[in-house]
DNA sequence: AGCACGCCGACT
DNA sequence: GTCGGCGTGCTC
C-alpha cells in the first residue's frame, strides 16, 4: 500500500509514502497525514491509497501520522477543491490547504474543544458548611443556581473564587465535567422553526419564492432585484423552506455585507441555528462552526468567499447575495470565485442556487439571458417607496470648489432645507490625490510605484495608496526647489473641509478607510445618521454597500467620470455597478429620492443609457459590446502575469516565454496570445510587473494551452528571477 | 514556498 | 580566521 499525498507547496505534483506503522487500515482519501518533507515536517491530506508507485520503493519515506479516521475533507468538499485547483491550475496541495480551517491545516484533531464545567453534586448541601466557610458558601450558592454547569471563567465573572472549587469538590459537593461548547443562538424553546412570521410578499416576490419551491435538483437561478425590491425576503423564505425539510442553507455575502445586521436579520426571522463566519471569530470558533455544520447542527452559515468550503451535512440551497462583487474573487494565491465554485458545488449536491443582486454581472446576466440559469426579477421596491430620480450635472464650464459645483451646492441646500439627509459620494480618500509643483509642475511620486502620492491632512502626511508608503509632506519641490507645493484634486477629506465651510451649521460626517479606523467608530457615525437629523454624509464606497440611510433624498456621485475611460473593458460594468449601489442609498423610505451625478460627459451614451434607460438596457448594450469585441463572457481569459525587482525582466521573461511556445508550436490557432505588455502601473511597491493575456473562445483548449505554458514556466531559466502567477477568468486586468 | 548547501566579501 | 550575502537544487 502506498499513500499518494497533497502537499502544500507552490509544486504540481504529489508524493508518495509508505504507510506509518500505526493505523493505516483505516486511511481514506480527504484524511490528513503528517509526513517528513525535505528537512520538515508537514501536513498532507491523502489523496489516494496505490499499490505502485513511478519513485524507486526504497526511497520512499513513511508517513509518520495518520491523523484522522474519518477525511477532514468529505468526498463533496475534496471533489470540489481539486476540480478548483484544476479550473485555476493551481497546485492541489495548496488548493487543499485552503479549503481547511487553519487548526486543521495545522494538524489540530477535528474536534470540539470540550471545555470544563463545575456543577454542584447531588449531596449539595449549604448545611454542610461550616458558617466560617463564608467564601466556600458564597461559591457552592453560585454553583447551586447553574445546576447545568458553569465554567470558572462565569464563576469568576459572578464574583465566586474558583480556587475553593477543589475544597467543595473534596467534600463531595461540587463536581466537574466535561462539554462540547454550547451552539450559540441554539433555540429549543418550541417546535416552532420562525421566531418572527414572514412578511408579506407583492406578486414579483412571490413568483421568485414559488421557484425556489418548485426548484427539483440543480436549479440555478438569478435573482435580479432593485434596490430595495425585497430579495432579503425572497431568501429568508426561500431558506425557511429549506429548514423545514431538515436541510442546511449557505448563504455566501460579499466582504463588507456581512455586517451585524444581515447576521441579526437571519437570526431574528429562525429559531434554528445561526452561524456567522465573519473575520472576528478566532481559528477555535472557526473550527468550531465548521464541525457544528459538518455535523449538521448548524443550519443556516452565512460567510464570505472561503465559506464555500464548509462541509454541510444535509446541503439544500445554497445563495449568493451580491453575486456580481469583486470580493467574492481571491486575488492572490489560489485565485478561485467563490461564485462560481458555489454553482459547482450545487450542481454536485443537486440542489437549487440563488445568485441575488440589483447589478448582475454580465456573465451571471449572460447565463441568465441564454436561458442557461432561470431568471426572476424584481422590479419594483416593496411598500410605498418610488425609484429615485437621476440627474446628470454637465460642469463644464462650472467652477468647480473642491469638486463641488454650485448647483450641487444649491440642490445640499434645498434638502437640508426640507430636513431631510444628503450623501455625497467621492471614490477618492485623503485630502488630495496629489500634491504638485505650482512652478514647474512635478507631482510628488511614490518611490516605490508608478504613483501619485496622496496627501492626507488628518494628520498630515502623504501617503502611496498602492504599497502603504507612508512619508512627512515635503517642504520643496524635488525637481526644482520651489516651496510652492500645491493639493491637487480632492479626495473625501478636503471635500469634507469645503463643506463645514458652506454649511456651518450642518454636521458633516465623513465615511471612510481612515476615519473608520478606530474602533466603533462607524458605529457611532452611523447612529448619528438613525437619529435622522439633517446631515451630510461624504464617504467612499464603504458607503455604498450595506447600509441604509432612510432619510437620505439626496445622492450626489461627485465624480461619475472616474472610471468611464477605464483601460480595463470591465470598467464599465464596474461603474454602472457602483453608480446604482450608491443611488440605491437614497429614499428608501415614503421619501422621494434624487440621484445626482457630476460629470464632464454629460452626452456619454452608456452613462444616458444607465441612468435614462436603467441597469438591464445598460447591461444589454454592453453585452452587444462585449460580443462584438469578443470578450468576456463571450470569450475566456487566462492572464499570466510577472513581477522582477529590475525593469523589463518580467516583459522579456513573458515574450521569451511566447517565443519559446510559437516555436514549438504549442499556440493552437484557437488560443490567441496577446501582449506580453507592462502592467498599466508598471512599477507596484518596488516591483515591475508585466502580463501576458490569453483568449479563446472555448475553455478546453485555453486550458491545456496554460497547462504547457506553465510546463514551460518551470524549467525557464529566467523565471529564476521572475515571480510569476496565472490569473484564470481575472476580474481586473491590471 | 522552505530549507540547506556552497562559494565569495567585510568583520570580531 | 568566521559571519552571512543570495545563486542553486531538492522535496516522495
Amino acid at each position: 500500500m502506498i499513500f499518494r499525498v497533497a502537499i502544500p507547496t507552490p509544486l504540481y505534483r504529489l508524493f508518495d509514502y509508505r504507510p506509518p506503522i500505526y493505523g493505516p487500515e483505516t486511511a481514506q482519501p480527504g484524511c490528513r497525514v503528517r509526513v517528513p518533507f525535505g528537512r520538515r515536517e508537514v501536513i498532507g491530506v491523502l489523496v489516494s491509497l496505490e499499490t505502485e508507485s513511478e519513485f524507486p520503493l526504497s526511497k520512499l519515506k513513511p508517513a509518520l501520522e495518520l491523523l484522522d479516521t474519518t477525511p477532514v475533507l468529505t468526498q463533496d468538499l475534496f471533489q470540489l477543491t481539486s476540480w478548483a485547483a484544476q479550473y485555476y491550475q493551481h497546485p492541489l496541495g495548496d488548493a487543499l490547504q485552503q479549503a481547511l480551517p487553519v487548526l486543521l491545516r495545522q494538524g489540530q484533531p477535528a474536534h470540539f474543544q470540550h471545555q470544563t464545567l463545575w456543577r454542584p453534586s447531588s449531596e449539595a448541601d449549604l448545611n454542610q458548611l461550616s458558617s466560617r466557610a463564608e467564601r466556600q458558601r458564597e461559591l457552592l450558592t453560585l454553583l447551586l443556581e447553574h445546576p447545568q454547569g458553569i465554567s470558572t471563567d462565569a464563576l469568576r465573572a459572578e464574583g465566586g473564587n474558583p480556587a475553593l472549587l477543589n475544597t467543595l469538590s473534596e467534600k463531595g459537593l461540587a463536581e466537574s465535567f466535561e462539554r462540547p461548547p454550547a451552539l450559540p443562538h441554539a433555540d429549543n424553546t418550541g417546535h416552532e422553526l420562525l421566531r418572527e412570521a414572514p412578511l408579506p410578499l407583492h406578486d414579483e416576490q412571490l413568483q421568485a419564492v414559488e421557484a425556489m419551491h418548485r426548484a427539483q435538483g440543480f436549479a440555478p437561478m438569478l435573482l435580479e432585484g432593485v434596490t430595495g425590491s425585497g430579495k432579503t425576503e425572497v431568501y429568508l423564505q426561500a431558506i425557511q423552506r429549506c429548514i423545514e425539510e431538515g436541510k442546511q442553507a449557505l448563504v455566501l455575502v460579499p466582504e463588507i455585507g456581512l455586517t451585524p445586521q444581515t447576521i441579526a436579520r437571519f437570526k431574528a426571522r429562525f429559531r434554528v441555528p445561526v452561524l456567522a463566519l465573519h473575520s472576528g471569530l478566532t481559528d477555535r470558533q472557526r473550527l468550531d462552526a465548521w464541525l457544528w455544520a459538518r455535523e449538521g447542527s448548524a443550519r443556516i452559515l452565512i460567510g464570505t468567499r472561503s465559506a464555500i468550503f464548509t462541509p454541510l451535512k444535509h446541503p439544500g440551497l445554497i445563495i449568493v447575495d451580491e453575486e456580481h462583487d469583486g470580493s467574492f474573487k481571491q486575488q492572490d494565491g489560489f485565485r478561485y470565485h467563490a461564485r462560481d465554485l458555489a454553482i459547482f458545488r450545487a450542481r454536485e449536491h443537486g440542489i437549487p442556487i440563488l445568485l441575488g443582486s440589483a447589478t448582475p454581472s454580465l456573465e451571471t446576466l449572460q447565463n441568465a439571458l441564454s436561458g442557461r440559469f432561470r431568471h426572476l426579477r424584481l422590479t419594483r421596491r416593496a411598500g410605498n417607496a418610488k425609484p429615485p430620480r437621476f440627474e446628470l450635472l454637465d460642469i463644464r464650464q462650472q467652477q468647480l470648489d473642491a469638486g463641488l459645483s454650485a448647483p450641487l451646492i444649491n440642490r445640499i441646500h434645498e434638502h437640508l432645507a426640507r430636513g431631510t439627509q444628503v450623501l455625497l459620494f467621492l471614490n477618492r480618500r485623503g485630502f488630495s490625490p496629489a500634491l504638485v509643483c505650482h512652478d514647474c509642475g512635478t507631482p510628488v511620486d511614490c518611490t516605490r510605484c508608478d504613483a501619485r502620492m496622496t496627501l492626507h491632512r488628518q494628520p498630515p502626511h502623504l501617503h502611496c495608496h498602492h504599497c502603504d508608503r507612508q512619508t512627512p509632506i515635503p517642504r520643496q519641490c524635488a525637481q526644482c526647489g520651489s516651496d510652492q507645493l500645491r493639493p491637487a484634486g480632492s479626495g473625501t477629506e478636503r471635500v469634507e473641509d469645503r463643506l463645514a465651510v458652506h454649511f456651518p451649521k450642518t454636521p458633516i460626517l465623513r465615511v471612510d478607510r481612515d476615519s473608520t479606523q478606530r474602533k466603533h467608530a462607524l458605529e457611532r457615525i452611523m447612529d448619528q445618521v438613525h437619529q435622522g437629523d439633517p446631515c451630510i454624509l461624504v464617504g467612499t464606497q464603504m458607503l455604498a454597500k450595506g447600509h441604509h440611510f432612510p432619510k437620505v433624498t439626496l445622492v450626489a456621485i461627485l465624480d461619475a467620470d472616474a472610471g468611464l475611460f477605464s483601460a480595463d473593458f470591465r470598467g464599465m460594468e464596474k461603474t454602472a455597478q457602483l453608480i446604482l449601489q450608491v443611488a440605491g442609498r437614497a429614499g428608501r423610505a415614503d421619501l422621494p429620492g434624487e440621484v445626482l451625478l457630476q460629470t464632464f460627459n454629460a452626452d456619454h451614451p452608456m452613462l444616458n443609457t444607465l441612468v435614462h434607460a436603467g441597469y438591464d438596457a445598460f447591461a444589454r448594450e454592453e453585452l452587444q459590446l462585449r460580443r462584438g469585441g469578443y470578450l468576456p463572457p463571450f470569450a475566456y481569459h487566462t492572464l499570466i502575469r510577472a513581477e522582477a525587482t529590475r525593469q523589463g525582466l518580467a516583459e522579456s521573461f513573458l515574450l521569451s516565454l511566447r517565443e519559446l511556445a510559437a516555436q514549438q508550436q504549442l499556440l493552437p490557432d484557437s488560443v490567441q496570445c496577446i501582449g506580453p505588455f507592462p502592467s498599466l502601473m508598471e512599477k507596484r511597491a518596488g516591483l515591475f510587473r508585466a502580463q501576458l493575456l490569453l483568449q479563446a473562445g472555448q475553455r478546453k483548449p485555453l486550458h491545456q494551452t496554460v497547462s504547457i505554458l506553465i510546463g514551460l514556466m518551470q524549467t525557464h531559466p529566467e523565471a529564476r528571477r521572475v515571480r510569476w502567477t496565472l490569473d484564470v477568468d481575472p476580474i481586473d486586468s491590471y
